[in-house]
DNA sequence: TCCATACATTTGTATATACAATTGTTGTAA
DNA sequence: TTACAACAATTGTATATACAAATGTATGGA
């Protein structure tokens, strides 16, 4: 990746924020390749992930709670979220018969069909981007992403 | 950090995808805590960069390209960007003599007292982000980002 | 039974961001 | 000089997100 950016801002920036930035910054790259490879299948990236995350409930179904401990978001988008998908005919929802305060969320079999498209599209992007990357540097990358 | 969620989602998944998720769950740890930090001096993260950009311009004024190459954000954000930095007194923009497509950005006085504030706090919380890192870590670390 | 509390989700509102279209300015070739 | 393309910034619009408040439901104790 280009770290001109990091480098030109200020020569003498301590490695602790070059870090930082650099961080900053290759998740922007990662988040707009992920986002430009879904586009053509007209979900975001969050609405992508809880796609993924409904298939591997395997037909169990999901309440927004469940959901939202996996994903990287607020309470109030998960409600908005699944809003989408479900006028994309992705997921449905209903009220949890046992619990009314609780709702089930499924995925459609039209939403798996959708997703083992995008599943195809992000891996590509993936292998794109880790194209630099050997297995070893892979497990390091991740040993080190565990300190934080 | 806790990458729970991560081995939660989904126990075979590949270490390309673990890599990917894990850094952007990463990424969105230290957001939040910059966030939070800046959050008593009433500031967002982008506004804080604008205003560290200015700084390092040494008086030298910046436009709006010249903020906009350095940072992660598009274009036409960076016009409302300066537009709330202006509203705190912490800006100021003029026409650009030479060339009027041009506009040209100043930090205040007053911005700068205010961004030395910011700069404590930033600190404070890179300190506590990476206290697990050696600096051999951090070196390592912006290797393994490099290959993005 | 009634009430206070906790839970699960939703809604309202302000702000942020992306993308496309527009405005105003400059340079240049006919 | 005029017409046109390129440039720099801004505005409009749709969508996304954060945060606080509100809704509806369940639970346990007086």
């Amino acid at each position: 990746m280009n770290v001109e950016k990091i480098i030109k801002t200020d020569k003498q920036i301590p490695i602790t924020s070059r870090t930082i930035i650099h961080l900053s910054l290759v998740e922007t790259k990662i988040n707009e390749m992920m986002t430009a490879a879904l586009k053509p299948h007209g979900v975001s990236l969050q609405q992508f992930n809880v796609l993924r995350i409904l298939r591997g409930q395997k037909g169990k179904p999901a309440n927004l709670s469940t959901l939202n401990e996996r994903m990287v978001t607020k309470m109030s988008n998960t409600t908005r979220l699944v809003d989408k998908l479900i006028l994309k005919g992705y997921v449905e929802r209903m009220v949890c018969p046992s619990n009314r305060r609780k709702v089930e969320i499924n995925i459609t079999s039209n939403g798996e069909s959708a997703l083992s498209l995008m599943d195809l599209a992000m891996k590509e992007t993936e292998e794109k981007l880790l194209e630099n990357f050997s297995t070893d540097d892979l497990r390091s990358l991740n040993d080190l992403l565990d300190k934080f």
